[in-house]
DNA sequence: ACCTGAACACCGTTCAAGT
DNA sequence: ACCTGAACACCGTTCAAGT
């Protein structure tokens, strides 16, 4: 959240962040803790809490991160946490911030906005991949951390620059980033599944695992009563062909496509 | 889950959870424990714990639904519970199951299958919205429960009326079941936050409280930094406007004309 | 076979007391 | 101003013991 001290970007960022602390605190009921500026090592402050959050929620996955793993982390006890983040929510909100801010949206090509959007939605999943569980923090979230509002401001001038209607733009924004952070998510239930299971790393051992599963959710599929199932028996094959990139990236033309179709037809 | 007794259609069923069993068991490591017929009022089943969690899930939100509040409801310990239920995603799996069922979707009618499949996504929302904090449970599921099963089939029949590409069918079933849970999940997330905050009933009250978030919303919005947030801030009101079925019917809308799209130009 | 009490190893959050 | 120990009121799950 806090980049360079003392530009004219930082104030204005600075005073974004305090609106939108008024907004939060009445929606979770917390006053504000004003951020601190320390960045000494020893020192508690919401950024290393941020930080120990995310790198928790990679390598033990976002339900494992308490208030209490994250203080042991840091070497203190959970009461202390609470004089620089107001509680669980206000902390999800942060990482979220956070994240969010290293996402890069291209300047437009008109010629190319609807690649250049489908690319921005596959960086999306991209970075939530690079961060296991941080988009279950985006759920249910008013997006006013401002690294979320450089995205959508981002978004939409992409989306200007193909000629959609102002009302579609803004919808459409909510639409995209609900899919995009629910893939991540079902694919982030899926990782914790298999997380610390087998003790040594889970990665192609997860990757072998799910191709298994896939296998025997076809045979349950081809194997339906066709009277009762004639349908998704005979479609057994296409209901589960497909790995996570081919399934995302139909949804990504499908939404895309969606855009251009309303746009042409009203 | 149990519907009559001893017809074809329930050993059908029944031969198709038996399958679904032995995919979960490996999925979640537990042993099924089989499932009991009695219904005599005072005893303990399955059916009575989906029951009394689905009730719960109405009235106090998903997060305070836990198996020590279900136990508590029905007069017994925690322990008690898992003599039922393998555990706590068992049970989530079998409310999605038994709410899904209640889903009805039309025979197709090919003049009118686009209709019918944006009916079908509405009436779907509005089934979890009867029944706050049953979307959550869907997250992350492989949906074999037999009353998921029956959707997929009966949305593959309209998608196919359509003309619909088998792939197409497969993979958007996927998207817009994940859209209309993710919608019902962050509704649901708001309505908790505003749960019990207030001693009476929450209904009017919430009604009332969001359209004052959105109207602070809004505020923040267009005071935005222009020079940083030209678009945002220029579209503060398209950003905000329109109320929860407005923005789904977009999103309803955007998906079957997507289908459409992608379907006519390959 | 079904149920239970008690325990284990946890949670988020608060608050009086310290520095 | 910042931090902490201890406590409060909870979790899911297990298991030996009962019926």
């Amino acid at each position: 959240m806090k980049h360079v001290t003392g530009s004219a970007a930082e104030a204005a960022m600075q005073a974004v962040g305090d609106q939108v602390g008024q907004v939060f605190g009445e929606l979770f009921g917390s006053r504000r803790t004003k951020p601190r500026a320390s960045r000494s090592g020893d020192r508690l402050s919401a950024d290393r809490i941020v930080e120990v959050a995310i790198g928790q929620m990679r390598d033990r996955g976002y339900d494992a991160v308490t208030m209490r793993s994250i203080a042991k982390e840091l070497g203190t006890g959970p009461a202390s946490l609470y004089a620089h983040v107001a509680n669980r929510a206000e902390l999800d909100q942060l990482v979220t911030g956070r994240i969010c801010a290293q996402i890069r949206i291209p300047d437009p090509d008109p010629e190319h906005w609807d690649a250049q959007l489908r690319q921005s939605l596959v960086d999306m999943l991209a970075l939530y991949r690079e961060h296991p569980g941080v988009a279950r923090c985006t759920m249910g979230m008013i997006p006013l951390q401002p690294g979320v509002l450089v995205v959508s401001e981002r978004l939409i001038a992409l989306l200007k620059a193909g000629g959609v209607p102002d009302q579609h733009c803004a919808w459409f924004i909510d639409v995209a980033s609900l899919y995009v952070a629910g893939v991540a998510i079902e694919e982030d239930i899926w990782r914790e599944r298999h997380l610390g299971q087998d003790p040594d790393e889970g990665g192609t051992l997860q990757h072998v695992e799910q191709e298994v599963v896939v296998e025997q959710v076809r045979n349950v599929f081809a194997n339906l009563p066709a009277e009762h199932f004639p349908l998704l028996s005979a479609l057994a094959v296409p209901m589960t062909s497909g790995d996570a990139d081919d399934r995302f990236g139909f949804g990504v033309d499908l939404l895309v496509a969606g855009l251009k179709a309303l746009a042409a037809q009203g």
